[in-house]
DNA sequence: GTCAATTTGTTGTAATTCGAAACTAATATG
DNA sequence: CATATTAGTTTCGAATTACAACAAATTGAC
């Protein structure tokens, strides 16, 4: 086999596994350890992988940058927030699952115990996330699909939401204003999440603090029209005494860490 | 510091960066890299992390094994088929890209110099792969989710897909029998490929030798419907000689391994 | 405050991994 | 045909990392 081809493989075996050894790659190119170092060093200097102790990862994630650092942000609240949401979804529900990155959260946490749920969702990843479970019935939007987040909207979009109608609606959002206001950036995103409450039987809104008081563009409805809130921090002042006066539950998570 | 919390906080890290070196750790949280080796390893046994000679990476995902598994046969045939075929495909194009394992090599050949494509499909492995081109619009049929594959069929996909009419389809298959019939084994992603056949102007097929003379249930059509094929091993004497009869230009690439 | 359990640091030793240099084989190149 | 050039292997000392066992520190409960 020629050096190129075999440095190919190794990317190729890098970008899938996100880690490689030098064992492994010993074992299956059946060449010296020292060979693969240079490989492994060769393909460091390109920027084509990451060179450590004992083997390589990926490189430094080339795209999709600013998604993937966005998901971090608060990731164990996202987390926290999920497990404490999915405790009110029963088995054999059928729920609408929007875009973001904390819908995202809660798809992880659906696909570990629940069973026999059927799931709209027009989000790529968390259609990704949901086969995992085979129990699961997953019905993605057609589209077309944003790069940035891998969110699904437009015309076709709304059409193909619009004719379901289910008992949970799972909303993320990118902003509540004190007066109630739930807001967010991008206008076909909204016009989606529009489509879900007016399909849901229930609707669920997941937020963690940094979302209260926060401002965006796009009005997309009031928080009265919400079933329940969860969030990690007590919301403030304004927005409880909004909760309380239309008689929504909301649920604060106690933080762990 | 909690140790709970220091090991939520590496898992965030990893999570993050897809590599943490033990030194990192040290320096980062202060503490005795046994400290560290320690949480490394207990957060191993739990499946949080994968630990190796001095560091971490990410998890292997549990799940779609089946699938993930299948997809590493004849990986570099499929790869080289890929590269070949991707020659044919200007900058600019409209294509169809349909469910399969050859499809999704496609699709990552295509992501890496092509430009301003419009790409249709009804898989979410090519609409993830495609995700990460910028130039790349892309757009995912709606339907349900099939949990092996990804693939996306059912009648819904069927009435999206014949929305558009593109330049190329790009098809993967099951079998070709020698009498030139184009086999698959699921009638309802049958539908879905007569319907891209139906609506690109030049239709490519891209198989690896495994499929000549393999056998499937349900007929898709007619080598003769189509305008190129593009395999790795050159194909049995019938097919040869259907595809001279109705003109087809096909390719056998050259095994460089 | 005391005690027990947990967590962390230290030390010594074993196991891996690395890189440099010398050597072999195959392939061009004039 | 002699000579570069390139890719690969082998060997070996140095550096890095890991693990086990025990001591020290911290924590939590009563």
């Amino acid at each position: 086999m020629k050096q190129t081809t075999r440095q190919q493989k190794i990317i190729d075996l890098v970008q899938k596994n996100g880690y490689v050894s030098t064992d492994d790659l010993v074992e299956r190119f059946k060449v010296s350890p020292q060979t693969i170092r240079r490989d492994l060093n060769e393909l460091a200097d390109e920027n084509k992988i990451r060179r450590h102790h004992g083997g390589a990862t990926t490189p430094l994630s080339s795209v999709n940058t600013a998604y993937n650092t966005r998901k971090v942000m608060q990731l164990h609240e996202k987390d926290c927030i999920a497990e404490a949401l999915v405790k009110y979804i029963p088995n054999g529900a059928t729920l609408f699952i929007d875009i973001g990155t904390t819908p995202e959260s809660i798809a992880k946490e659906l696909v570990k115990n629940h069973k026999d749920l059927r799931v709209v969702t027009n989000n790529i990843n968390v259609a990704a996330i949901l086969m995992g479970n085979e129990d699961f019935k997953v019905i993605l939007a057609g589209g077309e699909v944003r790069n940035r987040d891998g969110g699904i909207v437009g015309e076709a979009t709304l059409d193909f939401i619009k004719q379901f109608r289910l008992d949970f609606g799972i909303l993320g959002i990118s902003g509540i204003d004190y007066d109630g206001s739930l807001l967010d950036f991008d206008y076909h995103e909204v016009r989606v999440k529009k489509a879900i409450i007016e399909n849901s039987r229930s609707v669920y809104l997941a937020v963690d603090h940094t979302k209260f008081g926060r401002n965006a563009m796009v009005n997309l409805g009031n928080i009265s029209e919400l079933d329940m809130l969860i969030t990690d921090q007590q919301p403030p002042e304004e927005i409880a005494a909004l909760l309380k006066e239309h008689n929504i539950p909301f649920e604060v998570i106690s933080r762990t860490s």
